[in-house]
DNA sequence: AATGAATGAGGTTTCATTCAT
DNA sequence: AATGAATGAAACCTCATTCAT
């Protein structure tokens, strides 16, 4: 059936929409090539084995995801403001696509054991920006003594996590106000971030 | 050939590691009845397929999970109280075992496709409660105006989060201080979110 | 649960219906043991493998039924008569079990390939006895020149075909007179086959 | 490793063959992909499940069945002419292959349990056909007054029987004449059908 | 570049059979 | 006599991977 030219790309988003959906090994290379409009022959022609594909998508997802918080960082005012930025970059990134959080959430449940080595260094790349950051901001006096991984790791889990239930609120509790905007996920975890959940806000 | 009795408990607890640390499309049932320390033949004949199996898992995690949260809430002195003491519990329950968390967390990744049935009503009634603390805290004066659903998703994306990184964290960031005990995790946050990052605390 | 002392008849019986319904490949050792209403390492106990259990039923049946034969042809007043008789017999046999024809239909069609050796010698016996009535018939100008295996086979194949059928065919022909009774299965077959279909009825 | 692409009417002619030797249950794909020359999975991706590929082979059989005799009866010269036609053409047709005759034969010991829906109105087909012609051949005064359905089953029974039991017959009664040609089982059951079994042929 | 056909290894499930009590 | 628990072998089916064209 033709399939017309299927780039690359397109390969690698029907992998990653799978992926994300089904994990490493509930995913079949039959659905991918399915999903990517492709002879299953040719994934492997054109990509490389499954395990490949794989690396490659996650990879490709984290590049774009640090790199968008680099130039968040890079771009802010100050840490506070960079804080904040970061949430929106990643919520908005979440929006977009359920991917990375899926893929992430997940290498979190297994303990990273099927992340490929590469994959390994580039989330060490993201949690050196978010350490810098949150020493800066420390230094600075302008954030309390903050435990930087644990920061970066509860931002991520919260942010991934709000994004992802989205469908699932609404089936779980059918009063629930329903899917968040990455605006409103974004505004709900810096609302509490920042200022955090109790009244009076003193430490 | 010996094995004496094999309880159900045991054999739910084999399951329930191997699903988490494989997810279920990973999980081999040969693994889980191996780890039961039993044939794999009889893992059908005492619970039944894999479906079965992971559906009484996580029911049962899950069962334990808002089973804590429940008696913390019906014994602490009031909401601020109650959510510190939730996150303890979810700290020492996940602490315990990477089961629920690990579960949990690859449902949410799959957009909860493979929950069965009855584990969404479960979640409903662990949403039930936190809506109720939160709509108190918030009547009382004691709590700023939270969505309870994001409050319970972010506590629990980011307490599972930072619980199951504990060995990736020094694989990662060679310096970093290594798994945090769940104490730790509590307290950091516990910290957070009841006081915020910002040293002022305002707004 | 208990059971309360089951026959060795009951066993027999609970097979045959299994083995009837489903073939030696289909039945199942753990549903014979459920219809029989005992454990199934009893029926190990007590009668021995799926094999045997196989043999001892298939051979009851053959029995009873050339039992029946013999009787009708040992007290008929002549070979007309006789014919009559057997197709009678057969039919009623028939009619009160599936099993004998259901079995021997299937023996039939797998080439008797699963017949115990016991079974294909008591099947000779029968033959015996329809070979020297069909002879004695021709002898005494009561018959046409007939192959008495033919013959016998025929009448078989025709009244089992009949007997299996009844529910079937209302399921298929909606407007047929369903189920037919041993009585009538008898008189249709004998009908034809002493005066055959034609009008005139000579050659 | 070679197999030169093999065609779909092979891998349905070896399961034919398979079934019915076995029966249903007790068939096994790994036969029947290894007498079809080809790979168990191969099995899967050209036909489907073991369910589908015997679906497949009753609806071959039936279909070349019925075609059969439909074509007979259109180009008979009358009923009774018909009829004789009709035991050739299931004589050759069985004599061909053991196939259909064997899983029909199966299919009637265990009331028709296993047959998909659509084989059913197969047999639908078949039953009209038969019932138009004797139908007819009542009408015309040419036969005695019969059911059609008793009929039709009598033939199918006694030719099939006849058919199947060739091998067994010289097994059975050593000194039996052997197996029959289409030809004489033809004969012999046209015979007896048309003139019945007495010598003087009357009622 | 592209694909239908093919395959072996391995996964899930079932089953006849036996053991310990 | 009776049974729940246990097991190995084998059945069905799927999947990642490769080949021939």
């Amino acid at each position: 059936m033709a399939s017309a030219k299927v780039g690359e790309k397109t390969i690698l988003e029907a992998a990653a929409k799978v992926f994300a959906e089904k994990g490493y090994g509930g995913a079949r290379v039959d659905e991918i090539a399915a999903v990517a409009g492709l002879n299953k022959a040719m994934l492997y022609y054109r990509v490389g084995d499954k395990e490949e594909l794989y690396r490659r998508v996650v990879l490709r997802g984290q590049k774009t995801f640090t790199d968008s918080v680099e130039h968040v960082i890079s771009t802010s005012s100050g840490p506070a403001d960079a804080v904040t930025g970061i949430i929106e970059a990643i919520a908005a990134n979440a929006g977009e696509s359920r991917l990375v959080p899926s893929i992430i959430l997940r290498e979190i449940a297994g303990g990273g054991s099927t992340l490929p080595g590469e994959c390994l260094e580039e989330i060490g790349r993201l949690m050196k920006l978010i350490r810098g950051l949150v020493k800066e901001g420390v230094e600075r006096g302008v954030f309390r003594n903050i435990d930087p991984g644990a920061l970066q790791l509860m931002v991520m889990g919260a942010v991934f996590t709000l994004s992802l239930t989205g469908d699932m609120r609404s089936r779980i509790a059918p009063g629930s106000p329903g899917p968040l905007t990455p605006g409103e996920i974004a505004e709900s975890v810096g609302n509490i971030l920042t200022g955090g959940i109790l009244k009076g806000g003193e430490e």
